[in-house]
DNA sequence: TTGTAGGCGTTATCAT
DNA sequence: ATGATAACGCCTACAA
């Protein structure tokens, strides 16, 4: 097929087995050899038995690329989240990714470090694979990803947060109600002096909205708020040290304090150790998000646990449901509103 | 496979903006248009500012698939991992994805949970996406795959584990050699009796070369090894409480314990304090990986830190060089030897 | 149940 | 620097 002039150089499609090939090894047309892979029902068992043996025969492996060209849709789904290896995230992805594996669907996968900008230049490359759907993680998306979302016939969802009024699939928890779930805990302990640390991270605006959660259950309560805004150029154990040390300094200081995440908490816990606090006796401290480390900590953490896995599984089941992979009766539910379990440890 | 009525739906390429309608509307012809995006220096600037206002108005996405097809090599890499939520590899996977992405290319990821039936059907998966690079986890793999990585003519990184004799690229570290760095690291401080706890999940099977590390070391120095072996069917936390309790019995105990993994270190820390034991007077441990919460345990944990982001970094870097998307003096450097750290805190 | 014809949107090749 | 043409490998549509 190729002439013997350049020595391995690969050509344009050389070396690879076509379904051609297996088709003319088995003595059936080609379109049989794709039904057997995609509509093996349709396909008589003495044929599909000499198929199987030229599949096995030449190694055959199906080229989904020129298949996705074919059909205007491949066995792909993007994936975008604010970051791969934070603790909550990797629970949702992995549940994803496993769900949607076992069903012949393939995870193309980008971080966007809750920027707007990287979600955008990632939805564009996940559209150019024409993907069978999307996924991307909370609402809040530049107006040219929006746009291209709209525009594109793909199946958007969106994880994570949790908002009705919005068109794509939603798979995810109310962020304002876990702020006010931690607020009432607090409020239900009996303390009135509760302050709030945000994350140093900027961009996360998830975060915020727990923080204006808890806003409105203080101000429910006939309570005024405190908010405590770190340093944004810290890592958030080192921001909740801070926070901490400046907190207790505060006369009078916060009966309770809660964290926009357990990283902060946990940074918090050891200032306060350090500092001679009694936990939770002098200062009670809630977190969120429920890391693994959280019940290793002394005292260990009371905290918040998103759903994590159960948004990546339901994520996935609902994008399979769509496709038709999964049964599913009458419509897709569109709207899949999940909690957060408050972990009572000893933090308080 | 459809549903009875579906007014709106999709043909084969309906709805898509193509290369085609963009150099229409520019006035050129397509292949300048795909020159534009592929070799933008050999368009000239005034067919360039034609091109981009075309793309622009058009809102024109470049189909990926279309162009792996005709290429033969897609913008895309394939990863596979024995787990995307544990600590230590979703440091790798996140550099290894911004590395990509930072240049274009997108990453395709899949689990394996340490078994070979996974990852070969994840790779025979991704080489239908015919990607431009594939990259999986240590050198164990079922014959199929191997066969299947040797006859794809794409390059293939082996990471985490380090085997130089093996013809893929390699980017890892030796997990023997970190047996015997944690094992020395004991027999320093005068350790004799030093006990080893196997990892509780049966497929991680460089846990075993670290063992076999531990034991060489301990051989060498002319003692007896110590193994401990957990049963299978517990969480790595639990089966180190288990681990902890056990051998704590023992008369003699051991003085010294080295765990597979940092969440055995970390149950066996609990169990130990909740013994009553004083660590690491009484009993000092020593774990690996270097999770998040080690410094955050009391005692704070002495553990060995794998080079996890370094690894995705380099393995990334050696592909795109590969590629020839980032420069590159002379052939790759197909072996790339990284080191743990040994992190000496307070536990041993 | 099985087969034939044509095209999916892009890039490689070769020409100008 | 720019363009015409022919693949790339498979699937949809239609036919037998």
């Amino acid at each position: 097929m190729s002439q013997a002039k350049d020595p391995p150089r690969k050509r344009r499609g050389a070396g690879r087995v076509t379904l051609a090939e297996v088709a003319r090894a088995a003595e059936v047309s080609a379109i049989s050899v794709s039904r057997y892979f995609n509509q093996p029902d349709q396909v008589s068992p003495p044929l599909r038995e000499r198929i199987e043996a030229a599949v096995q025969a030449l190694g055959y492996v199906p080229n989904l690329v020129a298949g996705g060209l074919a059909s205007a849709r491949g066995r792909i789904v993007g994936m975008v989240i604010p970051n791969i290896s934070g603790p909550i995230f990797a629970q949702t992805i992995q549940a994803f990714s496993d769900t949607l594996s076992s069903h012949g669907y393939q995870l193309l996968l980008a971080s966007s470090y809750f920027s707007e900008a990287q979600e955008e230049s990632a939805v564009r490359a996940f559209l150019g694979w024409s993907p069978a759907a999307l996924v991307v993680t909370s609402h809040f998306h530049s107006p040219a990803t929006e746009k291209m979302l709209a525009d594109a016939d793909v199946p958007v969802v969106e994880i994570w947060d949790y908002r009705p009024e919005r068109a794509p699939l939603q798979v995810g928890f109310l962020h304002h109600q876990v702020g006010v779930q931690a607020c009432r805990y607090l409020l239900d302990k009996g303390h009135r002096r509760i302050a709030f640390v945000q994350n140093s991270a900027a961009g996360d605006l998830s975060a915020l909205e727990r923080r204006d959660g808890y806003i409105a259950a203080l101000h429910e309560a006939g309570l005024e708020p405190w908010v405590f805004v770190p340093s944004t150029d810290c890592a958030p154990f080192e921001a909740g040290k801070q926070a901490m040390e400046a907190l207790i300094r505060r006369q009078p200081r916060p009966e309770a304090i809660i964290f926009a995440n357990d990283n902060l908490a946990a940074g918090a816990l050891l200032a306060g150790q350090r500092a001679g606090l009694r936990l939770p006796e002098d200062m009670a401290i809630v977190g969120f998000g429920d890391y693994p480390f959280a019940d290793m900590l002394l005292p260990s953490l009371t905290t918040l646990r998103p759903p994590s896995r159960a948004i990546g599984e339901l994520a996935a089941l609902r994008v399979l449901q769509h496709l038709g992979v999964v049964a599913c009766e009458g419509e897709v539910q569109r709207l899949n509103l999940l909690a957060c379990e408050l972990i009572a440890r000893e933090s308080a």
